[in-house]
DNA sequence: GCCAACGTTGGC
DNA sequence: GCCAACGTTGGC
């Protein structure tokens, strides 16, 4: 199963909106990059990815589960971009930043610390068990 | 608030 | 189809 790093300005979607948001989850919508979409387009429901706070905080804070599969983005009007249903795990006991993750030699092919830019990002089997180490899961 | 990196748009 | 101009993202 692949795992994946989604981005979120907590301003415009925060981990404690995610989490209220319960099992019922919520659509991860406004992707509007090609490459995201792609990444979008690959996941299967139970694969699980990072949830990263952006901007402010500029760390990951929890784990989220992809609950429904690809479906179009009501929200976008060209009808050329879709989403997928999350919904929050677990919290990570510790925040891991970007400081901790660029500071970490294990982590340098990272796609956050080389391309900050794309806001749904594939994440390694090995960059998943060290950032949740990192972070005090498992 | 600045600006580098990146994506998109539109004129040619 | 190229590329300059422009807009956005996000780290600093």
């Amino acid at each position: 199963m692949a795992h994946w790093l989604y981005k979120s300005e907590p301003s415009t979607w925060s981990w404690d909106q995610q989490v209220a948001a319960g099992a019922a989850g919520t659509h991860w919508n406004g992707v509007r990059n090609h490459v995201a979409k792609k990444h979008l387009m690959a996941m299967e429901v139970g694969e699980r990815g990072f949830f990263y706070h952006s901007n402010e905080g500029k760390a990951v804070v929890g784990i989220v589960e992809v609950i429904r599969p690809y479906y179009p983005d009501d929200s976008d009007e060209t009808g050329r971009f879709g989403m997928v249903d999350l919904r929050a795990l677990e919290a990570l006991p510790r925040p891991v930043t970007l400081e901790a993750i660029k500071a970490e030699p294990r982590l340098s092919a990272m796609v956050l610390a080389n391309n900050s830019r794309l806001s749904v990002q594939p994440v390694t089997e090995a960059e998943w068990a060290i950032v949740r180490a990192m972070g005090g899961l498992d």
